[in-house]
DNA sequence: AATCCACAGGAAGCCCGGGAAC
DNA sequence: GTTCCCGGGCTTCCTGTGGATT
C-alpha cells in the first residue's frame, strides 16, 4: 500500500508536466491579477511581530519581573489588564518567547505554559490541560536524557561498556539510571478529558509539575472569563500551588479585559494575584498609525497604499477605543476587498468599505447566534420600525410580541422578562434603548434600531428554521408591513 | 404638593439540562 | 449508571421612579 502510494508520488515528482493541461480559465484571471500582499499573516491580530511599538514600559516591566525566573527564583504573580487590542496578549507572548529562548541559552530549566481561558473554562478542564502539558514535558526530558546516556555509554571503552563486566563501575551506573528513567517514563499517565475527580488531576498535577526543578509560568489569558464562569476556585489552588511543589516553582500571570474582574475573587486570591499590576491603556490615533505603519511595510507592496489609507484605519480604530485589533482588520479587509476588485491600490475608499463590511459582518453574526426568543424581540422591534413608529416603548414591543407569539403558537415570555431580553439585545448594540419617563404616562424604555434595518431584516428573514419556515415569517411579516 | 402612570429592575425561587463525582 | 450540583432561563412578587397632570 506504502509502496505503491509512494511510487505514485515519485512518478509525479520526476515527471512534472512541462505544460500543464488547459484548464477553464477559472482561477488564472484571478491569478493573472497582481497581488498586493507580501504576506498578510502580518496583519492577521493572531500573529506576534518581534516588535511591539508604545509597549516598551510594559514589556520592560514584565521582563524585569520575569528575569527572577532566570535566577532561579520564582518570579511575582502579576495581573496585565487593558481593553482588547491594547497589546496584551502580544507582549506576554513576546516576552514569553524571549523568556524560553533565553533559558535555552543559559540552560536554566524554565517553562511557559500560555491557556485561553475563554477556551479552557473550567476548573478540571484547567488542572487537566497543564497536567497534560507537564506530562509530555517530562516525557520529552526523559526522552532526551536517556538518549543523552545512551551515547555516553556507546562511548565507553568496549571493555567498560559491557553490563556483564561487574568492574565497569561507570558503566552500571549509566545503565542503573537509563532503566530509573525508563520505570519513570512508564509511570507517567495522562489526564482522561473527564472522568477524575478533581483533587486526583490538581495531585497528578503536582507531581507532573514536581518531576524536576524548574521554574513555571502559567498564564491565564481572558482569566475574567474564567471566574465569570467558574469562579475563583482554580486560581485559588494554582496561587497557592508553591505550598505543595517542592523542586519546582510556579507563577502565574493573569490577562484581564475587564478592570474590576479582582472585584469577584476571595481576598486571598486577590492579594496573591496581583502581586504586581501592570495596565494597557488604549493606543491613540498616532500610536495606533505607528503600529500600522510598522506592519504595512512588510505586509503590502511597495507602493500599493494611497496616502492617508493608514491614517485613515487608525482614525476609525481610535473611535473604538483604541483598538489595535480593529485597525489591523480594517487594514487587512481593506487590502482584501481591493485586492478582490482587481485594483493594484488600496484607497480611502476601500477602508470605508472595509468599515462598513465588518460592522455588517459582526451584525450578521450577533444576529444570527442570538436565542429564538430574543430574535423574535428582535423582529417585533423591526416590524414597529417598519411601521414607523415614532417612539416605540417595552409596552408597545410587547404587546406585538404577544401577538405575534399567539399567530405562530409558540410560548409567550413574560413582560419582566422581555425587559431583560431587549437590555440585553442594547448590550449587544443592535437596539438602543434608553430610560424616559413621561411623566403622567409612567416611564419606560424608548427603542430604536442602532445597526441600519436592511442588515436586521435581511438576516432575520434568512432564518428559515426561527418561525416555523420562511413562509409563515413572510406571511407575519406582510400581514404588518402590507407589502 | 399629591397623585398616578407604565414601566425599570432587584430578589427569590423554580425548572431543567449538562457535566462532575462516585 | 446514578446521584449530585451548578448555572442559565425564566417566573413571580415586589419596590422604586421622573415628571405630567390634577
Amino acid at each position: 500500500m506504502m509502496d505503491h502510494l509512494h511510487k505514485n508520488n515519485t512518478q509525479y515528482i520526476s515527471n512534472p508536466s512541462p505544460n500543464p493541461p488547459p484548464t477553464g480559465g477559472l482561477f488564472e484571471n484571478l491569478l493573472s491579477v497582481e497581488p498586493i500582499f507580501n504576506n498578510k499573516e502580518l496583519l492577521r491580530h493572531s500573529f506576534t511581530p518581534d516588535v511591539l511599538p508604545h509597549r516598551d514600559s510594559q514589556i520592560q516591566t514584565l521582563a524585569s519581573i520575569l528575569v527572577a525566573a532566570l535566577r532561579g527564583d520564582t518570579p511575582s504573580n502579576i495581573l496585565i489588564y487593558g481593553k482588547t487590542g491594547t497589546g496584551k496578549t502580544a507582549s506576554v507572548r513576546l516576552v514569553s518567547r524571549e523568556l524560553e529562548q533565553a533559558s535555552a541559552q543559559y540552560d536554566i530549566p524554565c517553562e511557559v505554559k500560555f491557556i485561553n481561558c475563554e477556551v479552557v473554562d473550567t476548573k478540571y478542564r484547567i488542572l487537566a490541560e497543564l497536567a497534560n502539558t507537564f506530562i509530555e514535558k517530562n516525557i520529552a526530558y526523559v526522552l532526551e536524557k536517556i538518549s543523552k546516556l545512551e551515547t555516553s555509554l556507546n562511548d565507553l571503552p568496549p571493555n567498560f561498556n559491557s553490563s556483564s563486566s561487574p568492574q565497569s563501575e561507570e558503566g552500571q551506573s549509566l545503565h542503573d539510571e537509563i532503566s530509573k528513567l525508563k520505570h519513570d517514563l512508564n509511570s507517567f499517565t495522562k489526564v482522561p478529558m473527564t472522568g477524575w475527580p478533581t483533587d486526583t488531576v490538581y495531585s497528578t498535577l503536582v507531581k507532573a509539575l514536581d518531576y524536576r526543578e524548574r521554574v513555571v509560568v502559567i498564564i491565564l489569558d481572558e482569566i475574567d472569563k474564567l471566574v465569570e464562569k467558574s469562579g475563583d476556585d482554580v486560581l485559588y489552588n494554582l496561587s497557592r500551588m508553591n505550598s505543595d511543589l517542592d523542586r519546582s516553582r510556579v507563577s502565574i500571570k493573569g490577562i484581564s479585559n475587564d478592570l474590576t474582574f479582582t472585584d469577584y475573587l476571595d481576598p486571598r486570591v486577590k492579594s496573591s494575584l496581583g502581586e504586581e499590576e501592570i495596565i494597557f491603556p488604549p493606543y491613540n490615533a498616532n500610536q495606533l498609525n505607528d503600529i500600522l505603519q510598522n506592519r504595512a511595510t512588510t505586509a503590502f507592496k511597495e507602493g500599493v497604499l494611497t496616502d492617508g489609507v493608514i491614517r485613515m484605519c487608525s482614525a476609525f480604530a481610535a473611535q473604538e477605543h483604541g483598538d489595535a485589533r480593529r485597525a489591523l482588520d480594517l487594514l487587512r479587509t481593506a487590502g482584501e476587498l481591493a485586492e478582490r476588485s482587481g485594483g493594484s491600490q488600496v484607497t480611502t475608499a476601500h477602508v470605508e468599505s472595509a468599515q462598513e463590511k465588518i460592522e455588517l459582518d459582526r451584525v450578521i453574526e450577533v444576529i444570527r447566534t442570538l436565542p429564538t426568543q430574543s430574535k423574535l424581540i428582535l423582529f417585533t422591534i423591526l416590524v414597529l420600525v417598519k411601521k414607523n413608529i415614532s417612539h416605540i416603548t417595552t409596552g408597545e414591543v410587547y404587546n406585538l410580541y404577544r401577538q405575534l407569539c399567539k399567530e405562530r403558537d409558540s410560548a409567550v415570555l413574560t413582560h419582566r422578562r422581555v425587559t431583560d431580553l431587549i437590555s440585553e439585545l442594547d448590550m449587544l448594540g443592535i437596539v438602543n434603548a434608553i430610560v424616559v419617563s413621561k411623566g403622567r404616562y409612567g416611564r419606560t424604555k424608548q427603542i430604536s434600531l442602532s445597526v441600519p434595518q436592511t442588515n436586521v431584516e435581511k438576516e432575520l428573514l434568512s432564518n428559515h428554521h426561527l418561525f416555523g419556515g420562511l413562509e409563515d415569517t413572510s406571511v407575519i411579516f406582510q400581514s404588518h408591513f402590507g407589502t
